[in-house]
DNA sequence: GTCATAGTTTTCGTATACGATTTCGTACTT
DNA sequence: AAGTACGAAATCGTATACGAAAACTATGAC
């Protein structure tokens, strides 16, 4: 019989449904930086074997999430601030080139729906819940890069964003003074967008509005002694 | 007790094993773009079991070196002219990125060494051996973004090499006329990291000179659609 | 002659089992 | 008492085995 109907949600294989859990798990919080991943363990909490498991582990390391050591095991990665800091550069320099190649290409409509977001974070700015602030940023990017025609630029600003959310939610939890500028830096770039302005300008705009936030970041940590270069 | 020494080779996992093996044999051209790769035979034929092959596969997967379907097996990712082209483009994207970062930290020595295997290169330029003087590019830009501060970064980089790698060595093959102006534009490109550049400069320069490669074939492909290849 | 369908074969996905390696605890020596 | 060596426990790495899904093939109906 044809119909596909079946129960079970079409989770795919177990290795699939391990590695989604798992990384949940990271991204929540339930494992915290530094917890040990024990296979066995694992495997017996999800009720599968520890080969698929494995796998799903090994594609955590790939992504940057764990980190691997021969006959040891898997821990979850730090929140090492020069992680963040290779983090946030490398996706500045991945997001200014997503956002300038979709610029072209993004519609009206699409415009209207990240102003939309944009105007949420303003709002938020008054009551300020910075885990919300944090997610309605990224749909603001998210709406901005989607349309990006190069899918592997787009498979590496997916990867910072993942390695962004498994540093505990909000970025700007830690600087709120960012947040104001933020949602003005958001509306420039719109503007940019809708006025169809070159490609470099586009680029130069979306890197600085990021390494904007990290420098905003560096200069809090360090109570300003690092400048950038 | 530390009588670590010899004994069996540093070969590692079984599966790292594999990985390099199936790797080797992709960029060499053993297996070409379309093979399937039978878990099982590939087991045997290292004479090892299918799980530390099938770990290799996955890894090999995530590079981008194969392409894998669930259930249905893996086979070796195709030279697809689309993926070339987003493959060069990020590349010029990250590589220039990587070159302004390095910029900073390239001395002297590093500077010579570059102009030594760009002399090299020019004299390759005589009798043309496209698969050398594609090696000796990548060395020569070696040079210049090794020392980036940032991992992350080289690592894409890295990937986009490796991801150039499998189709078959020569870029310079098909686009003999680029490598003339390849020669000249390493020599303008050392000169402005020389003279101190601008971070901005360098990486408009480095990006350039990539995206131009990539521009000539293009032109090269769509002008020459009706001849062989 | 062509299409649909049932059966066979290939190949993957995962469970289980066992050997290898590391780590930790304990006892012994100095 | 401190350091070292030995042994036990934990955990990983890989082999083997079996069930499941897809691809292929052959047979029969129209």
């Amino acid at each position: 019989m044809t119909d596909t109907a079946v129960g079970s949600a079409a989770v795919g294989s177990k290795s699939e449904q391990a590695y989604a859990t798992v990384k949940a798990r990271i991204v929540e919080g339930t494992y915290t930086p530094g917890y040990r991943l024990v296979l066995a363990k694992i495997a017996e909490d999800l009720g599968v074997s520890v080969v698929p498991v494995r796998e799903a582990i090994r594609r955590l390391e790939a992504e940057g999430l764990v980190k691997f050591e021969r006959n040891v095991g898997a821990t979850v990665s730090g929140i090492d601030p020069t992680e963040y800091l290779y983090t946030m550069q490398t996706l500045s320099i991945v997001e200014g080139a997503a956002t300038a190649l979709s610029a072209p290409l993004i519609d009206a409509g699409a415009i209207a729906r990240a102003r939309a977001v944009n105007a949420e974070m303003r709002e938020c700015l008054e009551h300020f819940d910075p885990v919300r602030f944090t997610a309605l940023n990224q749909d603001f990017h998210s709406v901005l890069f989607e349309h990006c025609p190069n899918p592997h630029i787009l498979d590496l600003v997916h990867r910072g964003w993942n390695r962004l959310a498994s540093l505990r939610a909000s970025t700007f939890r830690f600087i709120p003074g960012r947040a104001h500028e933020s949602v003005q830096e958001h509306e420039a770039l719109l503007q940019l967008i809708e006025s169809g302005a070159d490609a470099d300008t586009i680029e130069q705009a979306a890197r600085r509005h990021r390494s904007a936030t990290l420098d905003a970041y560096l200069a809090q940590s360090n109570a300003g002694s690092l400048s950038a270069h």
